[in-house]
Parts: C-alpha cells; structure tokens; sequence
DNA sequence: ATAGATGCAAACCCTTTGCACATTA
DNA sequence: TAATGTGCAAAGGGTTTGCATCTAT
C-alpha cells in the first residue's frame, strides 16, 4: 500500500513577517498531495476544481512562495516551460524523463555524483547543483503495459536502499577483517581485525532486523526500482579490499592500508547520504553508519602507525586525516 | 595558437528542394566563427552589427535550419531560453555551467556515460539522450583571474584525450602482457601473450609519435584541462588485471579470464568514442584501437577455449561474445 | 490599522507564424 | 515563374507585475 507522504508544518516554514492564507494553505496542500512533476498549469487546473476564485497569479506566486520555504524545487525538463517537485524530506535526485508520456522517474547514483564532483574539482569549478536527465522511452510506454504503480515515496526507497547498501557493506567488512584476521602475522593486529569482524557481525543482525520491520511499511517495498545506486556497497570497497588480500605477499602493514581504504569510502559515503535526507529512516542509518566507519577509520589508522613505529619505518600518505566530501569545498 | 574549426559544407548539408540564400549564409557564418552557447538575441545582435536588414525571424528561423542540417544543437541552461552551439563535428557532451558569468565549460566522461546506461537498464528505460550539467562558479569567477583563453577546439582536445587514453591503455596492457607471459605455465599460453605484449609496444610507439604530432598543432595542447574523463585508462582496466595477477593461485585459465575482462573493456571504450566524432583525428585512433582490441579479445577467447578443451573442463560465462554498447540496445 | 495576500488585467520575455514582398533556381 | 526565403507585425505560451481590494494580525 502507498504511504501518505509525510507533510511539512506549514507554520515554521513560513517566513517571518509573512501572514497565513487560507488560499496559500490550500494551494500547498493540494500540491503536496501530488506526486511526481507538476506544471504551473496543471497546478492551476487541480485548484480549479476545488476552489474556483483562486487566480493564476496567485498559484505562480505560492510556487515561488514553496520554493523559497523549501517545500518545492523548480525542475526544467527542456519543454519550455518549469515544472515542480517536492523537496520537503526529498533530496536532490536525478531523473530519467520519458518524452512519450512525459512521466518521470527518480534516481540516485553516489557514482555519478562522484565523478561528477572529480570532473568539477579537474577544472577547480566549485560545483553547487548538478542535474543528470536521462531522456528516452520508458518501460510501459515501450510495451504498452501499464506502469507500476507509483506508491512509494521515495523517502522509503531511500531508506530501504540505505539499509540494502549498509547490510551489503557490513557483509563484505565483516568478510574482510575476518580474512585479514587470518592473515595478520602480528598478534595484536589479528587481535583488532578480529575485534572489528565481530562488530561487523553484530551490526548485521541489528541491520537485518531493521530491514524487516521496514518491509512490512510496504509489501512491495522490495521489488521496486532501485533508487539509489552504489557500486561501492556491493562488488566495490570492502569486497575489492578482502580480493587484495588474497594477492601475494600482503603484510600487516599492507592490511592495514587496505582497510584504511575501504572504510574511508564507505565513511565518506555515509556521511554524503546521510546529511541528505532530514529525519528519515535512511539518514538515521547512514549517520550511525558514517560514525562507526569514522570511528573504524580511526583505530586503523592508528593501529597502522602504531605498527609503523615498532618497525621503525615512515607513515606513508594513506594516513592522513579523514577528508571530507569534495561537494563542501 | 588556436585552430580555426573547420567549416562545414553548407551546401552539402542544404536538405533538398531549399533554395541558398545569402543572408542565412552570413547567419550561418557569423554563428560557426563564435564560440560557446550563444541565445537567439545574442546572434541577433551579431549578426545587426554586420546587416541591420536581417530580422529577428530570419535568425529564429535560420537557427532552426542549422538544427535540422545537424550544424548547431540546442540546449538549455536553466535560463528560461534556449542557447545554441556548434554540432558540425562536435560530439555531443556534457557541461559546466558559471551561474556567474554564464560561461559553460565543456567535458566528456565515459565513466558517467557508463553508469547512466547501468541505471536506464536497471529501469528497463531506452535512454535516446542523456544531459549532465554541473552549475556553480568557475575558476575565474572564483579567483578573479581571467578565463584560460578558449583557443583549442573540443575536436582538437578530443583528440588529445583519444591519444592519452590510447597510450595509457597500451603501456598498462603492456605491463599486464609481459606479466601473464612471465607467469603462464602452458608454453603456449605463454607465447600468446608474449606476442600481445610486442603487439602493444609497437602500437605504442606508432602512438606516441601521433601524439607528438598532434601537439605540434596547438603548443599548449598539453596543458588544457581534461575533456574527455576515462578511469579504465590509466588505473582501470589493464592496470588492475595487472594487479589481479599478482594475487595468490592465479592460474593460465584465470590470466586469459583477466585479459578477456581487459579487452572487453577497452574495446566499448574504443569503439563507443570511434563513433561520436566524424572524420577526425580522435576518430580515426580509436576506431582502429577497438578493432585491434576485438582481436585481441577474439584470440583470447579462442585460447581460453582451447586451453579448457585441452584441460577437459566447461566453459564459464567469460567467454560470452563481444558485447555492444548498452547505449544501441 | 497596517502589512501582507489576492484578483485582474496588462505587461514581459522568448519564440513562432500569417502574409505580402523579395530572391533564388 | 514557381518555389523558397524574408520582413514585419501580430499572436502565442509561459510567467511576472502594478494596482486596487481584501484579509490576517
């Protein structure tokens, strides 16, 4: 069953030195009771119907009213003219646009996003929004059956692919400190690797749990689209980390270094994530994610050069502090 | 010094049954010897400065025309118009887009390009046309410093990257080649890739002399910003397979396994980039690299087979055909 | 009472179009 | 001489705005 989105206190949104309207109340309810992409037009037409002596004017300037108080982003789809979304709990997204039905679908991708931001700091351009359009035909238009039912919001898409992405990256950490435990020649790095395995372990099963429960929001939760994709979670990251280990000749040190590698990725992706939703499920996990991933990152990093200095060598520059998304430089 | 772009046949591309005429001729002129993104009132004013009987509707109409002979695209920035720029040997690509002084930078990623197909497969969505534009400040905006003079056309810095790619892919392919050749244990498998590996030296030399001729065009070539983003270039692909052969155990059948997965990759690079441009240099280069690497990735598959025949064993999945591009699918 | 919100119609901006006239093949 | 191309002005779609009126605080 769908859910109801979740609505914005109207109240603290509106500016100071503003005054309620019972016109503008209704204008944003009404939108807000939308989904997907709206014009200013067919806006005009819903409120129409409910309320005859609203003016044109009116829902232009309570458009522009929502997109200041942050209720509703103004998108362009090249048709000439803009249309508008929710932004209220609904991050920045990415869209695929079909031109023969004119719907469009929602995505993210922490991959794209990334190379984007290498693509801006290449040409040390400060990137401030990027908007990805995939414009083509979609499913149903192309086989003529109908088009899956909308549904979820994708609040709860967020949440579910967070929690899909955390679960994936907990598995192949744990599978990699356990292997690195294996591996480890000195005793007191066998001893944190295997302390890090176990903790991964736990936090699986709190995760698998949480995965449940939010199943039952949505029966048909888990056969939906991806929304949000991450190459990292899966094959990337954790699971490239543990292939290292099987190369010839990884000492501690080399452990060490890997695994700095894959938990400042997942840090950073965590943290991206989770500052991107307000208040939801999905940034919930991925804030407590980023923590432990910090705080992982940490102990490695100090272990790494702990061991350093009882070989007496020199840090190498995989130890320098965690950085921060380049998207806030 | 900058290169003056080449011009297009105009009367070549005049569609049959229009007539010339000698004002569209100089619309058409003024428009191709600008660079970037102009509006419709920014050609108006160019082209009043040279003929002030031209009206606004000529030069509406005429860009129209330029559209539809394939000479200009059109493209929207968010502005609320349109903004025109050159397609007549100009693949399409992507932007960087100054909200402070509208300036729009232009660049090319495979990496993206690859990702956005993943997610329309993943949506069962025939993407025609995909638009990536990142909005923000540029360099110059930020520091004050003036702009890099424009100079080099994008078909000259396609170029460049062609050869950097090519080049990079070689010296790894190389390195990957000489390795698998060190380790194999079959005598022929070994004389397979030591016959790669003087295959792609000699490419390679042939190449680097391309690019020094190349850089003969424009002395400061070399230092323009990227334009076109490849990762499987310098640290993906053959770099990894390197990589992958260091591990633990890697056996005969496993380097061609690696290799397979190598050239399959570059060949899509190659092959999907030979395409974009019309008869230029970067063309030319990477239509006969995908050829070679189809070659190479046939022979290997042959050798991979024969060797599992010879060790009695099935076929895996590795030794599916050559795939196309997501994007024709 | 007064600042802010609304309706209406006009204005705006960018773009397209109908029609008479000019050019080209 | 036909068929195209052009200029002009008008119309078109989407959006904003000036101003008188209404409404919330």
């Amino acid at each position: 069953m769908a859910t109801t989105p979740t609505l914005p206190d109207l109240d603290r949104l509106r500016p100071a030195g503003t005054k309620r309207s019972s016109k503008r109340d209704l204008i944003v309810n009404v939108f807000l009771r939308q989904e997907g992409h709206l014009s200013a037009d067919d806006l005009v037409d819903l409120i129409k119907r409910e309320d005859h002596r609203i003016s044109r004017a009116t829902v232009y300037r309570t458009l522009q009213w929502m997109v200041d108080a942050g209720v509703a982003r103004k998108v362009d789809f090249g048709e000439g003219r803009f249309r508008f979304e929710h932004s209220y709990r609904h991050p920045r997204h990415f869209h695929l646009i079909c031109k023969s039905c004119n719907r469009s679908y929602e995505f993210l991708s922490s991959d794209i996003e990334s190379l984007v931001e290498e693509v801006a700091a290449a040409r040390a351009f400060t990137a401030r929004q990027s908007v990805v359009q995939i414009y083509g035909t979609c499913e149903a238009c192309r086989t003529g059956k109908p088009p899956a039912e909308e549904g979820a919001t994708s609040e709860l898409l967020f949440a579910r692919d967070a929690m899909r992405i955390a679960i994936a990256t907990e598995r192949s950490g744990l599978e990699f400190y356990a292997r690195a435990a294996r591996i480890a020649k000195d005793p007191r790095g066998r001893n944190v690797f295997q302390r890090m395995a176990e903790e991964e372990k736990h936090h699986l099963s709190t995760l698998e749990n949480r995965y449940a429960k939010l199943l039952e929001q949505d029966p048909q939760l888990e056969s939906r689209p991806t929304f949000l994709f991450f190459k990292g979670a899966a094959n990337g990251l954790f699971a490239r980390g543990a292939d290292d280990l099987r190369r010839k000749g990884v000492d501690d040190l080399e452990a060490y270094r890997i695994g700095i590698r894959c938990e400042r990725g997942s840090h950073r992706f965590f943290k991206r994530y989770g500052e991107r939703f307000e208040d939801s499920e999905g940034k919930q996990i991925f804030l407590e994610f980023a923590e432990e991933e910090r705080e992982h990152l940490e102990m490695l990093i100090r272990e790494y050069r702990a061991l350093l200095r009882r070989q007496d060598r020199h840090p190498r520059r995989t130890s320098r502090p965690v950085p921060r998304p380049a998207a806030s430089r």
